[in-house]
DNA sequence: AATAACTTTCAGAAATATTTGAAAGTTCAG
DNA sequence: CTGAACTTTCAAATATTTCTGAAAGTTATT
């Protein structure tokens, strides 16, 4: 396969993958195109390369800033602004994590707790019932929440070497 | 707060969650009604609760037996079906780990492989970034591919035992 | 202060995903 | 077999999300 071919399969199943995890297609493949481009690219050549209006460039340039997936790269002397994509995949995956942890897991602790006092009757078999899922999800998020800050804070080489030591480093 | 409107609220969110995370909105609904449901419910409990279309319902429940996360229950002497989750969030999520694992990663691998092998002359800047991506992304995916299906087989216990261990068990 | 070179915004248009509901299909008791 | 009680299907309608592009905003230069 030629590089052009495959550059384009990437930024397709890259986009296809985003769309199956709540990211926007064209985000993903903006991410996609910058992971595999040896320079900064300028928003001009995102439009041309994807085919997309001006806007919606500039709209998910800036997400993907928001994410920490991105940065912006002034060349000296050039009034345009450049995009270049951490490559490091290891980084990039701490990054998801780190942001979407953010968004949803520590905004959904304290509703937990919240639901978690519910009131009524204990021996009322729906409100038992109640109590006990949300408290089983509860003590689940809470375990991931610390699981989620270790590989937060963690360093590749540490992580993934404690992990494949606890599961076996052969297949 | 009182049973129904905890109820509520908690369909509701776990609803924009799933959104969150590319499953569709009364999918996770059900889900989470079915979660907090003491019995089993029938298609027109869930229509009623959630209030919803007969096919919509019949779609998203299919949908969610399909991801092994719901199970139709026969009641003797009964016609009709009902509808129930499993409850233990542990082997939800395992489950959910299983299926997402393979309609996804299992069909990414062998693409980044054949991603891996471009052609083109590896002193060019674009093949040696393209392929010097790839190949990060592939090596990733294959030591989460491991990881994960040590963790689909594993029993709770001692899987977050280990984890717990890993990381510390204090906060 | 005027202009050129950019970037950002956002209302309306377009694309995508989800839902409805009525008809068709199935199963079973009588 | 027939009809009642259900479940499934799917084309059309609706809702939601994303995208466009022109106008407004910004910044640097002369």
């Amino acid at each position: 396969m030629q590089l052009a071919e495959a550059k384009a399969k990437f930024i397709a199943d890259w986009g296809r993958l985003g769309t199956n995890w709540g990211i926007n297609r064209t985000m993903a493949q903006i991410h996609a195109l910058l992971l595999v481009s040896p320079e900064a690219l300028s928003a001009d050549e995102v439009m041309e390369e994807l085919a997309i209006s001006r806007g919606n460039a500039n709209m998910n340039l800036r997400e993907l800033i928001d994410w920490g997936l991105v940065q912006k790269v002034l060349r000296p002397g050039e009034r345009k602004e450049f995009f270049t994509a951490e490559k490091d995949i290891w980084k990039v995956a701490r990054q998801i994590v780190k942001e979407r942890k953010k968004r949803e897991l520590d905004l959904m602790l304290p509703v937990l707790k919240e639901l978690s006092e519910v009131e009524g009757d204990k021996r009322d078999k729906g409100v038992k019932t109640f109590t006990e899922t949300i408290n089983n999800i509860r003590k689940f998020s809470e375990q991931a929440d610390k699981i989620l800050d270790t590989m937060i804070k963690a360093d590749e080489h540490w992580f993934l070497g404690s992990l494949v030591k606890l599961f076996g480093g052969k297949s």
